[in-house]
This record gives C-alpha cells, structure tokens and sequence, in this order.
DNA sequence: ATCGAATATGTTATATTATCACAACTTTGT
DNA sequence: ACAAAGTTGTGATAATATAACATATTCGAT
C-alpha cells in the first residue's frame, strides 16, 4: 500500500497552483508581446499541459496529452512548441530526464538550479545566486566563454523525505 | 577551407596524450582489483576507445569504433560496458550531449564541473571546490536530499577562443 | 485588397539513443 | 565437479528526436 501515495499526494497540497498557472501564462503571454513573437493556440496549450503540474513531463507524454485536444498532433508538433519555449525561456529542458518543466523565473536573468525528486518527480527551480557567483568565476579562470550553464541535482526531496520519515 | 583547422588541431597540441591514457587505464586496472569487480577485455576496449581523445564520444560512435575490434559488438555490448564504467565511476556520462567523457578524478570524490567545448568538442573536467561548496549548502538550505549532482557548462573554450581571436 | 516574405503547421519518413528478454558462456567459490 | 553469480551474444523493440517538403497563416508594404 506504500505505492500510491507518494506521487500524487503532495503535489496539490502546500500551495495554490491555479496562482503559479495564471503567473506563467500571464507572463508568457506579456512577454510573447512585447517581443513580437506568436504565442500560438499550439504553444499555448503545450505550455499550459507543461503548467499541469511541477513535474517534469517528457515530449512524448505531450503528445499524448495533446492528441485529445489537437488530433493531427505528431511528434513535431511538440518538439516545435518545446524549441520555441525553450527559445523564449518559457520552460527549461532537463537534459538528464529528457523532460520539460515550466520557469519559474520568466522574465529574468536564467542561470537556474534545478532539484529534481525521484520519488515525486516534482523539481524546484532555485536562482541560487551564490552558487553561480562561484561558477562564474570558476568558468572565468578556465579562460572559458559560457554560453549556457546547467545544474541538475537528483534525489530526494524535502517533503518526500519527510513522507518517508513518517512512514517509517 | 576553415573546416579541418578546429577540430583536430590543437587536440594533439599542449600536452603528452599518452600519459593521460596510459594514467587512466593504470587507475581503473587498480580501482577494479580493489573492489573486486571485472575490468574484461570488452570494458577495458570501450575505456581504452573513450581516452582516445579528450572529445566527447557517442555510444554509437564507440561501437562503430569497436566493431572492427569486436564483430559481434552490438549496442547492447556498448551500453553494458558504459554502465559499467560509470558504476565505477571512470567516465561521465554527459547529460545534455548524450555522450561520454573519460573521467579525471577516478579514485577520487565525485562532483565535478564539465566545460564543454562546442567549437571543439573537447571536455574539460573540474573539482571546482567553491562552487561545489556553494552548491551543498544552496542545497541543504532547500532540505534537500542529493544524489548525484551534474554542472555542464556549454561554450567556447580557452584554445578555441584565442584561435577565433587569431583568425580574425 | 492584394501581394510576397516570413512564420507556422501538416505529414511522412527516418535518424538517433537506449533497453529488454532470453540463451549461452565464463568466472568464482565450494 | 558443481552451482551461483556475473558476463556476453543476439534479436527485437522502445523511446527520443529530427529531416524534408508541402500547405497554410500572419503581417507588413504596396
Ligand atoms: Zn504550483
Ligand atoms: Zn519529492
Ligand atoms: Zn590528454
Ligand atoms: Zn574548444
């Protein structure tokens, strides 16, 4: 009986997550304007589908989620939706999951932390300003040009090892 | 005719090559005997194929390398040998390439700091102490539990930037 | 309003990356 | 010699991602 109540249970509690969707559609929305570029029905509804939860979601799994809604969606259509949000800085990729989590962090500068739980699959993305201080120093002193910087952390998170505390 | 000059160029250039290979191969034949667990022929080849450079190798890119020492090599032959390497920690698996990288720190720690080279292909492998320090309280404040932990900077690397300079 | 360029989508096929399942073989300890 | 554990051989297939080309839509300039 342990098997059920990890993956869902936590992920509705603690906080309103209608807040975090209108938050990032708003933004998105905002941001697609005032950059001239088209935030499509398509795009949109991927967004919205990566917005369901705090999981990370793979591509496939979008398709899957959206052929309901969009019949003629193939493999391209979302792996087109995903490369214009990642353009846009709308979600994040996770290359050790190959999945896709929304941005919590939008309009702003973008070297984030992600901590990515095994149990729930939920991950928190943290600006962690300290850290990447330390990294761009780092990265300065190997005389290296940075263009993109990824920090992905597995393991377990902290309500997940709470739950296991309880359950003994 | 700029095609042939970055890649292979200064690979060779800096550096005795063959120490590098010849140290990584007597570390991972001494880690293997300590722990009891099998360096065989077809793990020592793919360790071997990996060192070849300081590039970043794809599974399939090993096994067509390997299939002219091994006829029955098949993927499968690749991805266990992988494994295992990675098991013991002798080569990186890097996320966001889909590739590997033979590892600098063997017996040693294991939380590293990948500068990887998109001119070149060439990976650079760092302790990076002050970021990694950074890192474990950034996490802890999160009530984190980690696992494992990936930092993989993209960019251009220190040759490589100079060689752009000097090429105007 | 029409035209053309740029952008976005539809559609089919295929490339790339990775795992599974099961049989055969090898190594190791007893 | 035997059994158990570990390794490899082999064929099939799953999972992830891109290419190529036709069609449709958007949008600004005439
Ligand atoms: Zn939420
Ligand atoms: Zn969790
Ligand atoms: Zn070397
Ligand atoms: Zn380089």
């Amino acid at each position: 009986m342990r098997s059920s109540s990890s993956s869902s249970a936590h992920a509705s509690a603690k906080h309103d997550h209608t807040k975090c969707i209108s938050a990032a559609l708003d933004t998105a929305e905002q941001l697609c304007v005032v950059r001239g570029v088209q935030l499509t029905p398509i795009r949109l509804q991927v967004l919205k589908l990566i917005w369901e939860s705090h999981q990370a979601v793979k591509a496939y799994e979008l398709l899957d989620r959206l052929k309901p809604l969009k019949q003629e969606a193939k493999p391209a259509t979302v792996y087109r939706a995903l490369d214009f949000l990642i353009e846009q800085g709308l979600i994040h990729r996770i290359e050790s999951l190959n999945a896709f989590i929304g941005c919590h962090y939008s309009g702003q500068q973008h070297e984030q932390l992600l901590l990515i739980c095994k149990e729930c699959h939920e991950v928190e993305e943290r600006s962690a300003p300290a850290v990447m201080d330390a990294l761009s120093s780092e990265i300065d002193q190997a005389g290296f040009i940075a263009h993109s910087k990824a920090i992905e952390i597995h393991g377990i998170c902290a309500k997940c090892s709470k739950e296991t505390d309880a359950q003994g």
